[in-house]
DNA sequence: CACGGATGTCCTAAAATCAGCACATCGTGC
DNA sequence: GCACGATGTGCTGATTTTAGGACATCCGTG
């Protein structure tokens, strides 16, 4: 118990909007909230988050990146070329 | 000459609009291009582009995606908790 | 199968963004 | 210092997105 805690789990690749959407499903799930209470802990409206989910694509940034913070997410970005 | 190309750069980690804005023009420098080129292959106004590097924060997921596709940039989402 | 909670989806008004122009500023070479 | 290309920024209208309510659907559980 000195280094990471839950190493073992892939990253996502966010290629499209509906593949962030995935992404927050899942780790929404896996911190154990609901819609409703992530969308009101960021600030947003539960159906808005519903649709973001779902691959609408039609977020803002700010948005992502605070949802992504309560989620204890990080996103970095990277050279693809290989 | 088997594996990678550019390997030895670090990635970008995005906490912010203006982290995504500083490296989206760390990787249009390196790709060698203006700001009025990177933004007509994309298609979005130039001011736009600029004022996304300068960090405003109001950008469309959708337009960010396009870019950073454009750049041969990843964007990878894991967990941050450790 | 009735109930309740969670989620999906349609709709509209209200709000925010983006394009595009004009002009300012900055750097660099001459 | 001048010219010129690249970038920053104020402004406005046109477009797009978001909030929020209402209702449907889905899924466990008793």
């Amino acid at each position: 118990m000195h280094t990471s805690a839950k190493p073992d789990e892939q990253p996502f690749r966010i290629y499209t909007t509906a593949s962030l959407g995935h992404a927050v499903r899942h780790y929404r799930e896996e911190a154990g909230l609901t819609q409703a209470e992530l969308a009101e802990q960021v600030g947003i409206d539960r159906t808005y988050l519903s649709r973001l989910e779902k691959g609408e694509g039609t977020e803002q940034l700010r948005r992502v990146i605070v949802l992504l913070r309560r989620l204890g997410v990080r996103a970095t970005l990277q050279h693809a070329d290989w």
